[in-house]
RNA sequence: GGGCCCAUAGCUCAGCUGGAUAGAGCAACGGAUUUCUAAUCCGUCGGUCGCAGGUUCAAAUCCUGCUGGGCUCGCCA
């Protein structure tokens, strides 16, 4: 589709270019009209009023014939305070309206892009253990942020990073031991900071199932080693498992170990010494962080000689250029909001570009249950693990409940609504509004109406009704919104446009007879039916629903 | 204490190139159906856009300072 601000304001800034001067020239820029207002509008002669000295109802009464004259417009108004509003004219969004009906609505809010490769980092879990309720919203913005940005003509690798090495590991790796030992007549102290939730001797069993008697006669070195590799690949298999019945999937799985063992974190600390910006203090390799905003200086080798995460996420970040990304957007929750500030001047301190990362941040969310906040745990009898939330109320449903609210604000996730059959459920109404454009269409051909198709004029002049008009619209903006919603990384903002879709169309459907006598304007309102429901499977598709053609 | 996020209708939230009357869902109340699926739609009620300044012809939107809430400040990851 066109992005028709975009569009318009390029005929507009071709009508005007003799009536502005290079300084006014920018400040030609379009916006959609509030109802009421016919289509797109120019706030123009109110910005100019001052540096011309002139009323800006006088400007608007001046600019307005060249803008009236404009290839797309059918109408332009000057209207006091100072706004020249413009109606799209016929033909133009008769274009429009009947391109979208020959695209794939998988592509129909593809732009033509410039291919350069962005991975996005999302989800990346400890693998000590299952997903959590929370892991959901990463997984949902960061899948749809995804998709939004291939919609931007972007070549977009979807990343989890497996954090497979250091203590978090080691601790992970020891729980097990702690269960395993013992059905091979041993014993291994659970440790400290150990993980105890059912899962962990569930996994103990599981390897023992598989492998005891091998186990038994390795030495204990060996033994912890080969408990890692099955608990952190049966972690992941459920991971993965939980992800997929939730939609998402991944195209890389990449491990903090193979950094290490493949010579990323030298290779990386080499740079840092290249570029002088490490030292040595107290037997330990320091950053110089604060060169490069960063709020203290950080430690990226430690004393026993091991390397740090902060050492680890620098090389982590070096690889991802080295693979060509042009930029790399991590999806991380609240929890790691401190994290932004030290590793944007990771980035710095290795000279990568500016923008090379972008950190999004989703803040928390409180499950309800019919509205009483309920505190997901084992102690309350609630589910906890991501798995169980998507079979509880549906993979679809839990999609676009994570997407409910902006990442910046706090999420209510009501799990009885979510799996309720009814209206108020956002998901719900996107697929019942499907199912009943589908319908109309079904009727519509069933008794054998001309139905529009990309090659078929229709005259869209008889699309005159308030509910008409606002549909309209909803279809014309669409590309406009998705580009400023990928612009912005903000994937929530697709549901919301779903939404406001599915409104129109109930709205318009329950106005205005779309199947009737007159067959041009039974013809006109069929193009919107079509076209409404294309734009809706575009967003599904962004958004990973699913919607039916009938219900 | 420092950093980041939030504060908009009774509740949950949208509102992002600064523009005309601040929107939706839920809740409450009242209407519209021999239906192109009423599983819907329409209307009413409801807002000093946290407070105070500032910039601007114009501020929920930009800037500054407060207040309240959340997250976070390790040679863990």
């Amino acid at each position: 589709m066109l992005n028709l601000r975009e569009t318009i304001d390029r005929q507009v800034s071709l009508a005007l270019g003799d009536l502005l001067s290079a300084e006014e020239a920018p400040l030609a820029l379009c916006s959609l009209s509030r109802p009421g207002f016919l289509d797109y509008t120019l706030s123009l002669p109110m910005k100019l009023a001052r540096t011309r000295h002139q009323a800006p109802v006088v400007i608007a009464d001046e600019l307005q014939p060249a803008v009236a004259g404009m290839a797309c417009a059918g109408l332009a108004e000057a209207v006091a305070p100072g706004y020249i509003n413009i109606q799209l004219s016929d033909t133009f969004v008769a274009d429009q309206l009947s391109s979208m009906l020959g695209t794939d609505p998988a592509m129909l809010l593809q732009k033509a892009g410039n291919s350069q490769k962005i991975e996005v980092e999302f989800v990346s879990a400890n693998p000590t253990g299952p997903l959590h309720v929370g892991n959901g919203r990463g997984a949902a913005l960061g899948s749809v942020l995804a998709t939004l940005l291939e919609t931007q003509g972007y070549d977009v690798d979807r990343e989890y990073y497996v954090n497979d090495y250091g203590s978090k590991m080691k601790f992970f790796t020891e729980s097990i031991a702690h269960y395993l030992f013992p059905m091979m007549g041993l014993e291994h102290a659970m440790p400290e900071e150990g993980y105890h939730g059912a899962y962990v001797s569930d996994l103990a069993q599981a390897i023992f199932d598989r492998k005891g008697s091998e186990l038994r006669s390795l030495l204990e070195e060996q033994r912890l080693a080969a408990i890692e590799e099955d608990g952190k690949s049966l972690v992941l298999a459920s991971i993965r498992q939980a992800l997929e019945e939730m939609g998402v999937s991944f195209d890389t799985w990449f491990s903090e170990r193979y950094l290490i063992e493949n010579g990323w974190n030298d290779r990386v600390l080499q740079q840092f010494r290249d570029r002088g910006v490490v030292y040595e203090k107290d037997d330990a390799v320091w950053l110089r962080s604060t060169d490069f905003g960063d709020d203290k200086d950080r430690v990226l080798v430690r004393r026993d000689g091991e390397p740090t995460y902060t050492l680890t996420d620098a090389a982590y970040h070096f690889n991802k250029f080295h693979r060509g990304y042009v930029k790399s957007i991590d999806v991380f929750g609240a929890d790691h909001i401190g994290h932004i500030l030290p590793m944007q001047a990771l980035m710095k301190s290795l000279g990568l570009p500016d923008g090379f990362l972008e950190v999004i941040i989703y803040q928390i969310v409180h499950f309800l249950r019919g509205g009483q906040r309920v505190v997901l745990s084992k102690q309350t009898g609630e589910i906890i693990e991501l798995a169980d939330l998507v079979r509880e109320v549906g993979k679809d449903q839990a999609r676009v409940f994570f997407l409910l609210s902006s990442a910046d604000s706090e999420l209510e996730f009501d799990l009885e609504v979510a799996k309720r059959n009814s209206l108020d459920n956002p998901a719900y109404y996107l697929k019942y509004t499907y199912a009943r454009l589908c319908s109309v269409e079904r009727q519509s051909r069933g008794i054998g109406a001309v139905v529009p198709s990309v090659a078929s004029p229709v005259d869209v002049s008889r699309l005159t009704t308030a509910e008409d008009r606002e549909l309209l619209k909803c279809l014309l903006k669409a590309q406009d919104e998705v580009d400023d919603a990928a612009r912005t990384r903000q994937p929530h903002r697709i549901l919301y446009l779903a939404s406001e879709l599915a409104k129109s169309v109930n709205a318009f459907y329950q106005k205005e007879k779309v199947i009737q006598e007159d067959a041009d304007l039974a013809q006109a309102r069929m193009l919107l039916v079509l076209a409404s429901q294309r734009l809706l499977q575009a967003y599904a598709h962004v958004l990973g629903v699913t919607l039916p053609e009938s219900m």
